[in-house]
DNA sequence: TAGCTCACG
DNA sequence: ACGTACGTGAGCTAA
C-alpha cells in the first residue's frame, strides 16, 4: 500500500466555503460575534475528505501575503481584486487553530502562493512513491496532475468535489495538465488578472494546444499560420504570452523548510477540537463528540417511541402483525432508482420493529408479509416503495392508504415532501422533519446513533398509522375518496411500472449531436467576440447586458430587476439593428440544447441504455403530473434543430416501434363541458377546426368566406388566453397587437361565447365563496389570495380560479386513461409497454405487428376515459424514433 | 440560493 | 392606476 499525501490549498477553500455558506452567514456567528460560516464549512470539507482519503500526511498550504515573486514579475497580479471582507478575514486565524486540532500542519512561505508549496510538496510526494489528493477550490491546481495526483476542485458547496486525474482532463478538456498551463498562457486568467492573449479565450487556447502540442511549438510554426487577426495577435503578444506562461506556472521546487517527514497526519486531538468548537459554538460538532454539552433539536414525541430492532433472530414476531401494516423505508437520496436502502421500519398499534439491514427485506418472512395481497399496507409514498423494494426482487403488494397521495389531495399546495413536515401540517406533532435531524444540503447527513436513527423512522410509521383515519374521513368529507380510491392510488403502480420500464436513448446518437453542436458553438463564439469586440461571457446575461446595451449602444427594450432583460422576446426586436444579435439568438439557441438535452441527458442514461424519469404525482397546485431526474416532458419538439434530439429516443428492441397517442384541443373541450357554452360545444360537435370556427365567430365571417391564416393564428391565441384566464395585455403581448384590439378581441369573443363569459364570472364567485375551486373529479386548490387587497395578487388568484378546472379536470382524463391502459394491453396478450406521459399525450413501444391493434385501442382507451357533453379525439401516430413520428388514420 | 432564460404542455 | 397570460424543470451566473 502506497502512503497517502494529503494537500489542502487552504486560501481557496476557506474562500469558497466562506461563499457557499454566504446566505447562512449571519446564523454563524459565535457569543462574540465571530462569523464562522467559513470555519464549519471548512470543517464540512475536511471531514467529508478524510472519510474517504485517510492520509499518512497532510498539510494544508496558506499564501504568506499580498506580495509574491509573481507580483514582482508582474505588477498587476491579482490586482484589482475586491479587499477580503472582514467578516472572512477574521476567520482565517480559527481556520488554522483547527487545522492544528485536527492533527495537520499548515504552512505558508515568503514570497510564495500556497500553490507553489503544494506543487513542490506533490512532486517530492511523487517522487517518494506516495499516493496524493490536491483539495482546492481553484482549477488552475488542475496542472498538479499525475498518475499518482489527483486534484479535487470544489464544485457546488464545499463537500463536493470534481478530480481531476491526467486521464481525466483528457476527456474533459482534451489536454494534459502541463498543456493547462499553455492554455493559460494564452487565455490569461481575468481573476489572477493577468491577459493572454488579445482575443483568445478558453476555448480557442485549448484548441490551439490542441494543435500544436504546446506554446512553444506553437510559435515555432506560428508563421505557417494563414493570416488572420488572430496569427497577428498572436505574434504581437508572444512576450505576453510567455510572461502569463510564467505566471500561471505553479512552481514545483519552491525554497521550502519542510519536508514530507514534518508533515505526518497526527489525527484528531479531541481536547483542542472541543476547546475550539466551544469557543466557535459549533454544537452540532460537539454533539457528534459526545461531549453532553450539544443542544439536538428537541425530540418531541420521538422520545417515547418504543421499538424493537429487527434482526434475523426475531424475524418471526412479525407474523403477530395481522392484516394491516405501516411500512417505510428510508432512501439515501430522493432518486429512488439509484438510492440505497438505508433502513426501514415496520408496525401496527404497539409492536413496531425497525433496522439498518436492508438485506433482512429479502429474508423469507419479510418479503413475504410484502408480496402478500391481504396484508394491508399503509405508507408514504408508494411509488418510491414500490421502485426501491423491486430493485430488491420484492413486488410491494397491498398498498391501502398512502399518506402523501392523501395529503396532496386535500391541498395540493401544501408541498410537504416528507412525514415529518406532512405530519406537522395536520397537527401531529410526534414526529420530527428529515430537515430537523438529518440537516440539509452540505450538512446533512443520516443520523450515526442507530437508536435515534431507527427511533425516527418508527415515528414516521406510526405517523403514517396515526394520520390514516383522519384524512381518510377528510377525503370523505370533501368527495375526494373516489379521487384516491379510483385515480391516484392505482396511478401511482402504473407510474411506478412506467418509470421503471424506462425508454432506451441511443447515447451515440447524442453524442454525435454534440460535437457538432460544439463546433457550431466555438464557431459563433469567435464571430460574437469579433463583433462585440471583446471576449466575454454569453451565458451571462449580465456581461450581455453591458455588451449590447452599453458597448453597442442597442436599446435596451425591457428591465429585469437585476438589469437589462436579454431574453428572446428582447433579442428578437432587435434583429437587423446590429448583427451580433442573431449570432446571440442562435448561440443561445445550441447551447441550451448542448447543455440542457445533450449534456444533460446523456448524464442521466442508467446502464441498461435507457432513461428512468421520477414522475412527481403530488406536485403540481393542478393535478398534472411533472417530472424530474430528468425531466422528459419538455424534449424540445417546436424547432427542427431541437425536434433532432428525438432521434436518440428509440424503442428497446430490434423490430419495435414508437408510437404516441395525443389529446387534441383536451383543454378547450373540457372548457366546452365545464362552461357548458352551446356555440363552443357545438364547433366541437361538428368536428370543427376549432381554432377556424372561433376566428368564424369572433371575427363575424359569413356564411362561405375563407378564414385567413393570420385570423386563425389570432384566434388561436384567444382560446390560449381564455384557457389561461384572459388580460387584454397578455393578449396583445402574445400576438402583437394593441391593448385596445386585444381588449376587442376578447370582448367579442365574450359575445359569441356567453356560456364561457358566465363561467369565468361565476368560478371567481365560486372561489370567494368557498375558497377553493374544483375538477370534474373533486380535485381541489384552495386560492388564498383570491380576497387579497393587492390588485396583481388578487388577479393573479382570479386567472388561477380560472384556469385549474380546466388543467386539472385534462389531467383528471389523461389519468383515468392511464389506469385503464395495462388493463386493455394485458387483454388483448399486447407486449406493447405505455412510457411517456406528456401532460395530454401518451408515449409507447411495441413490435410492430402490434400497431395496427395499438391505433385501434389506445384512442378508444383514452377517447372513453371520461364521457364529456363533447367527444375527445385522439391522434396517433407511429415511427422509428420518437422524432420519426408520422401520423396514422 | 436567487434570478434569468428557455425547453415543454 | 395597478402590471399581468396557466402549469412545469433545468442549466447557468453571480455572490
Amino acid at each position: 500500500m502506497p502512503k497517502k499525501l494529503l494537500l489542502i490549498d487552504g486560501n481557496s477553500v476557506v474562500f469558497r466555503a466562506f461563499f457557499a455558506m454566504h446566505t447562512q452567514m449571519e446564523r454563524f456567528t459565535n457569543q462574540e460575534g465571530l462569523h464562522t460560516a467559513a470555519i464549519y464549512g471548512f470543517k464540512l470539507m475536511l471531514d467529508h475528505i478524510l472519510a474517504n482519503f485517510e492520509p499518512d500526511a497532510a498539510l494544508v498550504a496558506f499564501d504568506a501575503g499580498k506580495t509574491t515573486f509573481r507580483t514582482k514579475k508582474f505588477e498587476d497580479y491579482k490586482g484589482g481584486r475586491d479587499k477580503t471582507p472582514s467578516e472572512l478575514s477574521e476567520q482565517f486565524p480559527y481556520v488554522r487553530k483547527l487545522v492544528e486540532a485536527c492533527g495537520m500542519h499548515s504552512y505558508e512561505l515568503k514570497d510564495y502562493e500556497a500553490d507553489d508549496i503544494i506543487g513542490t510538496l506533490a512532486k517530492q510526494g511523487d517522487e517518494a512513491g506516495y499516493e496524493t489528493l490536491i483539495v482546492s477550490g481553484d482549477r488552475d491546481l488542475t496542472q498538479l496532475a499525475t498518475d499518482h495526483t489527483t486534484v479535487a476542485v470544489t464544485k457546488k458547496g464545499v463537500t463536493q468535489t470534481e478530480h481531476f486525474t491526467p486521464a481525466y482532463m483528457l476527456k474533459k478538456l482534451g489536454v494534459t495538465p502541463t498543456q493547462f498551463i499553455d492554455v493559460k498562457a494564452l487565455m490569461g486568467d481575468t481573476s489572477d488578472n493577468y491577459p493572454g492573449v488579445t482575443k483568445i479565450g478558453e476555448k480557442t487556447a485549448i484548441n490551439l494546444i490542441k494543435e500544436y502540442g504546446s506554446l512553444d511549438n506553437l510559435y515555432a510554426h506560428v508563421d505557417e499560420m494563414k493570416k488572420s487577426k488572430r496569427k497577428e495577435n498572436l505574434i504581437n503578444e508572444k512576450a505576453i504570452a510567455y510572461q502569463c506562461q510564467d505566471l500561471a506556472r505553479i512552481r514545483r521546487d519552491a525554497p521550502i523548510a519542510i519536508s514530507l517527514a514534518d508533515v505526518i497526519y497526527q489525527g484528531p486531538q479531541t481536547d483542542a477540537l472541543v476547546a475550539l468548537y466551544q469557543e466557535l459554538n459549533f454544537k452540532s460538532f460537539l454533539a457528534k463528540m459526545g461531549t453532553g454539552d450539544e443542544e439536538l433539536p428537541t425530540q418531541t414525541g420521538e422520545d417515547e417511541v418504543k421499538f424493537q430492532v429487527l434482526t434475523k433472530e426475531n424475524l418471526s414476531a412479525l407474523a403477530k402483525l395481522g392484516d394491516r401494516v405501516a411500512i417505510h423505508i428510508e432512501q439515501s437520496e430522493a432518486n429512488y432508482h439509484l438510492a440505497t436502502i438505508k433502513g426501514f421500519a415496520i408496525g401496527n398499534g404497539d409492536q413496531w420493529y425497525a433496522s439498518r439491514d436492508a438485506s433482512l427485506l429479502t429474508t423469507g418472512p419479510i418479503k413475504h408479509l410484502l408480496e402478500n395481497n391481504h396484508v394491508k399496507k399503509d405508507l408514504f409514498n408508494a411509488k418510491a416503495q414500490i421502485v426501491m423494494l423491486h430493485r430488491q426482487k420484492i413486488e410491494l403488494s397491498g398498498i391501502d392508504f398512502d399518506l402523501l397521495l392523501a395529503s396532496y389531495l386535500l391541498n395540493p399546495t401544501l408541498n410537504a415532501n416528507d412525514v415529518g413536515e406532512l405530519a406537522h401540517t395536520h397537527d401531529y406533532q410526534e414526529i420530527l422533519t428529515d430537515e430537523d435531524l438529518y440537516g440539509k444540503g452540505v450538512k446533512r447527513q443520516l443520523p450515526e446513533d442507530e437508536q435515534v436513527f431507527l427511533r425516527h423512522l418508527v415515528a414516521k410509521v406510526q405517523a403514517v398509522e396515526n394520520l390514516r383515519q383522519p384524512l381518510i374521513d377528510q377525503l370523505q368529507a370533501n368527495e375526494q375518496w373516489p379521487l384516491y380510491e379510483e385515480i391516484e392510488r392505482p396511478l401511482s403502480r402504473v407510474l411506478a411500472s412506467m418509470e421503471m420500464q424506462g425508454i432506451k436513448v441511443n447515447a451515440k446518437t447524442l453524442e454525435e449531436m454534440g460535437s457538432k453542436l460544439v463546433e457550431r458553438l466555438n464557431e459563433l463564439e469567435s464571430e460574437i467576440y469579433q463583433d462585440a469586440g471583446q471576449e466575454f461571457n454569453i451565458n451571462s446575461t449580465k456581461q450581455l447586458g453591458v455588451i449590447l446595451f452599453d458597448e453597442l449602444k442597442l436599446r435596451p427594450i425591457k428591465k429585469t430587476k437585476t438589469g437589462y432583460s436579454t431574453s428572446v422576446a428582447v433579442l428578437e426586436k432587435l434583429i437587423g439593428k446590429h448583427p451580433i444579435i442573431e449570432k446571440i439568438l442562435e448561440y443561445r439557441q445550441i447551447a441550451k440544447l448542448q447543455s440542457t438535452y445533450i449534456a444533460g441527458l446523456l448524464k442521466v442514461i442508467h446502464p441498461d441504455s435507457k432513461i428512468h424519469t421520477r414522475y412527481l404525482q403530488t406536485l403540481t397546485a393542478t393535478g398534472r403530473l411533472s417530472s424530474v431526474d430528468p425531466n422528459l416532458q419538455n424534449i424540445p419538439v417546436r424547432l427542427e434543430e431541437g425536434k433532432r434530439i428525438r432521434k436518440a429516443f428509440v424503442p428497446s428492441q430490434p423490430g419495435w416501434k414508437i408510437f404516441s397517442a395525443d389529446y387534441s384541443q383536451v383543454e378547450l373541450r373540457v372548457l366546452a363541458h365545464v362552461t357548458g357554452d352551446h356555440n363552443l360545444q357545438q364547433d366541437f360537435i361538428n368536428g370543427e377546426d376549432i381554432h377556424a370556427a372561433t376566428a368564424r365567430r369572433i371575427f363575424h365571417l359569413l356564411p362561405g368566406e375563407k378564414v385567413d391564416p393570420n385570423m386563425r393564428r389570432q384566434a388561436k391565441a384567444v382560446n390560449f388566453g381564455i384557457v389561461y384566464g384572459i388580460s387584454d395585455f397578455g393578449l396583445a403581448q402574445n400576438i402583437h397587437v394593441s391593448r385596445k384590439q386585444a381588449h376587442d378581441f376578447i370582448e367579442a369573443y365574450f359575445e359569441e361565447f356567453p356560456g364561457v363569459a358566465k363561467y369565468v364570472k361565476e368560478i371567481v364567485e365560486v372561489a370567494r365563496k368557498q375558497g377553493y375551486v374544483e375538477t370534474i373529479t373533486h380535485r381541489r386548490r384552495y386560492l388564498p389570495d383570491i380576497n387579497a387587497k393587492s390588485f396583481n395578487i388578487r388577479s393573479f388568484a382570479e386567472r388561477t380560479a380560472m384556469n385549474t378546472p380546466i388543467q386539472g379536470s385534462a389531467a383528471d382524463i389523461i389519468k383515468i386513461a392511464m389506469i385503464k391502459m395495462p388493463k386493455e394491453l394485458a387483454k388483448q396478450h399486447l407486449k406493447a409497454k405505455m412510457l411517456l406521459q406528456i401532460h395530454d399525450e401518451l408515449v409507447f413501444e411495441a413490435p410492430e405487428e402490434e400497431i395496427p391493434v395499438l391505433a385501434e385501442l389506445v384512442p378508444k382507451v383514452m377517447d372513453s376515459a371520461m364521457e364529456l357533453a363533447v367527444p375527445l379525439k385522439v391522434e396517433k401516430k407511429v415511427g422509428d424514433t420518437w422524432y420519426d413520428l408520422k401520423k396514422l388514420d
